[in-house]
DNA sequence: CTTGACGATTAGCACCACTAAGTATACGGT
DNA sequence: ACCGTATACTTAGTGGTGCTAATCGTCAAG
């Protein structure tokens, strides 16, 4: 998948892996490679910024977890990150109707 | 609609109003507007940056034309802008399909 | 003659995803 | 023991692209 056309959809993306249950980086990236069955192969540059991101908007949260010697940040949603995601989930379709309707 | 979520999406939704018939920069911008129910009401440093951009890809072509005084460049798609187009509306379709499949 | 719609151009800015490199542990194969 | 691969995180720098905002200009309506 090209770069630019994720653009702006990165955080949609984290939040709603996220939604399921908490995860480390690592495993976010591996969901969605595995959820859209390849087409989103988001680089390590692109998933981690896009974590910091969201803590610092305050929708994620995380805590350091050590799993056989390896360190993991655990990130999981908050109560405002729940929101946002459902907000986000609103403009996406609103989004995909409008650019269906320029396309068709 | 949010700047950054069309980011990657522009070409597309040019190419796509310029394929029914050739239009200006102004009237590619209305018809975009009207096209999507008001949701991309994009800048004039958009959507003119774009088309120099498709042009200089080779996907469309322009002339000047004045109509009341009023000078308009008129462009329209060519055979590789045609070509471009489909490939694109192939990408979106996958891409649309791909933030279907993890938003579900 | 002032306002607003039409129409185009462009310099500068900001955001965001990527590249690429570095750090580090675990484990299987040789 | 050594090496390659997968796992896991970090971050400086780069580049693309849409926006802001200003400028220049014509025309019709008030």
């Amino acid at each position: 998948m090209r770069a630019e056309a994720i653009k702006g959809h990165v955080d949609l993306l984290v939040l709603s892996v996220l939604q399921r249950s908490p995860a480390h980086g690592y495993a976010v990236a591996e969901r969605l490679r595995k959820r859209s069955s390849g087409v989103f192969d988001l680089a390590e540059g692109t998933i981690y910024p896009a974590l910091y991101r969201l803590e610092g908007q305050g929708l994620v949260e995380s805590r350091w977890r050590t799993v056989g010697g390896r360190r993991r940040r655990v990130y999981r949603l908050t109560t405002a990150g729940e929101q946002a995601l459902s907000g986000r989930r609103r403009h996406w379709d609103a989004f995909a109707t409008a650019m269906q309707a320029v396309l068709s």
